[in-house]
DNA sequence: CCGTTGAAGTTACCGCTGTCAACATCGCCT
DNA sequence: AGGCGATGTTGACAGCGGTAACTTCAACGG
């Protein structure tokens, strides 16, 4: 509709959408910058004007799909509406974990995708970046566990591996529901152990000291 | 040393070795045919007399990677030493989730091939199995589970979804340190972040009802 | 002792992939 | 007008999985 400014439209993006569409199902192991010329009518090699190899092309759709997860995620928590700020932080932890686990399920061959090529390690949270701290997924965790220490749920001795316990937690059960093992359950049983995972993460948060035989090997 | 039966050697299992040989640091995808073949002496092709294709050295490869892991886990389990029937069950699941994780951070590859060609569904535990029904993971896990109820820790109640909680949150541990944004933590980190996850689920797999408005959507 | 048979391995080919190099085209700017 | 640089095309190479037809060789029966 936008005219076509040059020999034959804009590629780049182009090839960029036509990417996100074949990677959302089919993972990224479906992408072949061969078979996405073709689809577009173009020769190959075509795209190697626009991206360096097949893995910058990768890491745009990466970038793509951050964006579309973390967007969901914000609808998400958009919608809390609980009053009682220990409840609402408490909710607001479990709408990113449902979330979570919601776009790796229906988009599932972006989520894999953005696990083989993620764009951002978190330790660097705050660095250079041209991207605020709180539009990745890890830094809205990060948030709202804060928010949780804030607001007296949880002790701030805790507060220190619990990223990682969440994060992990999640990711797990997004992983083993869709390529693992636990795939091919019906709807109602997924939410039902999701549930009562997030209840148990939010139950085990406070893990205080009651086990002195931890230290090991 | 076994002389060579045939024409040039026993294949197949040569094959097998040299598969888990690339696959163990390179991951499934570092796993070709040909250069297998080419590795060992002998003509592309040549394979094909002992495997469909590859997904059947895949699956071969899958079995191995699973019985190292169920021989890793064993191992740990054979060194508790705790007398306390509670200490000892709690310290036994702890066994097993360090034990799923070691083995995914020594043997990657391995680990990575066996959530791309899980050998079976664990749904169908004790069907007609030529598998003992605790000789995978998860039925490990079950039985370390329902040993926590029979001694008391767990709630039969609570029971019911244990098992996908503890496997979700330490097969995300496990991913997001391998091929996750969080490689590149130090051992020390890795170690005490794991010690807390573990700590949380411990606490926090008697979930009971605390949250009344989880019901939703 | 010889010949057949069937398993194991080889050569040749196909289509697919990513990637490099050389060439063609077209808009814009001097 | 002319050229330059961005964009796209054609052609080639290597590597991959997979199929088909051919060859080798050990074992076994007559």
């Amino acid at each position: 509709m936008t005219s076509s400014p040059y020999h034959h439209g804009n590629l780049r993006e182009a090839l960029v959408d036509a990417a996100v569409d074949v990677v959302r199902d089919g993972g990224p192991e479906a992408l072949a910058l061969r078979e996405l010329a073709r689809r577009l009518g173009v020769s190959h090699n075509a795209a190697y004007r626009h991206f360096a190899d097949r893995e910058a092309l990768v890491d745009v759709v990466a970038e793509r799909a951050l964006a579309g997860m973390v967007d969901l995620v914000h609808r998400r928590l958009a919608g809390v509406t609980e009053a009682d700020p220990v409840s609402r932080a408490r909710r607001r932890l479990m709408e990113i974990g449902e979330g979570y686990v919601e776009f790796a399920l229906t988009q599932s061959g972006l989520f894999r995708l953005l696990f083989t090529a993620y764009p951002e390690p978190p330790a660097s949270k705050g660095a250079d970046g041209t991207l605020a701290p709180g539009d990745d997924p890890y830094g809205m965790l990060n948030a709202a566990l804060d928010d949780l220490v804030a607001v007296g749920f949880l002790a701030p001795e805790d507060r220190v591996g619990a990223d990682v316990t969440c994060w992990a937690a999640v990711h797990g059960f997004a992983v083993l529901n869709i390529e693992g093992p636990l795939r091919g359950l019906s709807p109602a049983e997924r939410q039902a152990t999701l549930a009562g995972l997030l209840m148990a993460i939010d139950r085990g948060l406070g893990a205080g000291g009651d086990w002195p035989a931890l230290a090991r090997s």
